[in-house]
DNA sequence: GTCTATAGATAGATAGAC
DNA sequence: GTCTATCTATCTATAGAC
């Protein structure tokens, strides 16, 4: 119980419930990214949490609905960063160019989302169809490019008639393989992907294609 | 045993034990394909073949050894298409462009390869390391792209100085995320990239991307 | 090389007390 | 809401006959 005049510690700033909520999915969101759906040991998500693994069956229901809850909530974070993103004062170039990196870079911190992302896939996106029919999930990051494309038509630096989700596709791509492909890849051409020391020359990178394929 | 006063049926072109290696293996792919490393089932394998259980153990030792040698041969194949590239008599553009679509093509029919390496990632490549201690899979494709790249920057075409193995990460990029990604895009922008009404656009789309780039 | 039967380990899920 | 103990199913892997 949390009362009015109990002092607020940091790790109470949610009453109890909420809190080992989150904390669990905290814990499976690490767990599934490591080991996969099937390879996820809820065992083991139990093991990294406060409460025991009987509370995440209470709480969730079973390993199907907790995995979905996980997603979700990483989906939430993403589009978080995309919401905080305000270009509608730049140039078009630079526009398209800030919302490349801050893609990029958000694939960059949470290499999490990046594996949950690879493993729903595997399993046909049938969580994220779940997840959806509950609570919508928008990538506000969308419209914000459908404005910048619209933009650099009009003031004729963009020849190209590239569609908005099609250029989000294309954007997404490199960032995604960038994580979700760099063992394979490295294995076969000896070149870490995520090296720290050339991040920032993929990061121009992709932000070169972009803006060269834009401007035809 | 197969004799030569034996007739050779269509399904008898190997002998017994590599057909039957070979029938695994097919098996196999397709199973790993479905359900990711730890959701396969070594029973579903079975009954997918015309042998049991106790054959794959037999060929292949173990799970983990009969999803290496699943890679192996996956990796074979592609390799095998760029082998019988030849792109050496074209300009520089039209090489580059014929490269990123017989990438592209590839990834298009063989959707299961593309799942088998997103499922590898997953497990950090160990796998694929273990597979490349006995027999190296190389990728001539980079070797040929490198060729491209050289004659292109000489001519004055290319104006970007871009690495091989980097431009081969973007390609592969977005060839990858097309299919690895295409569940969880659907859902969430309502459309499928894997569409067949829309493979030819962004096969253009691709190449249209890499050259532009490579112009500068 | 090929089969049947089974060992041995471990997972997800739940019962039931408090 | 939270705990311990356990059920039931299932999976990889192997023994052993032929």
């Amino acid at each position: 119980m949390t009362s009015v005049d109990e002092p607020v510690r940091p790790d109470r700033r949610l009453p109890d419930a909420a809190r080992t909520r989150s904390d669990i999915l905290e814990a499976a969101t690490g767990e599934f990214a490591r080991a996969g759906y099937d390879g996820a040991r809820v065992e083991e998500i139990a093991a990294r949490t406060r409460t025991t693994k009987r509370m995440i069956y209470y709480y969730f229901g079973g390993k199907k609905q907790l995995f979905a809850a996980v997603l979700e909530r990483a989906y939430g974070a993403l589009h978080g960063v995309e919401e905080l993103l305000d270009v509608g004062h730049l140039d078009p170039v630079t526009a398209v160019r800030r919302l490349a990196e801050v893609t990029f870079d958000h694939h960059e911190r949470h290499p999490d989302l990046v594996r949950l992302v690879g493993i729903e896939n595997i399993h046909g996106g049938e969580h994220l169809a779940a997840a959806r029919r509950f609570g919508r999930i928008d990538a506000p990051g969308l419209a914000t490019l459908r404005e910048i494309l619209d933009a650099g038509r009009e003031s004729g630096v963009f020849t190209a008639d590239v569609d908005a989700v099609d250029l989000h596709a294309m954007i997404s791509a490199f960032c995604f393989y960038r994580v979700a492909g760099r063992h394979t890849f490295g294995a076969l051409f000896d070149r870490d992907l995520t090296a720290p020391a050339r991040r920032d020359h993929y990061r121009a990178m992709l932000a070169d294609m972009v803006i060269a394929y834009l401007k035809g």
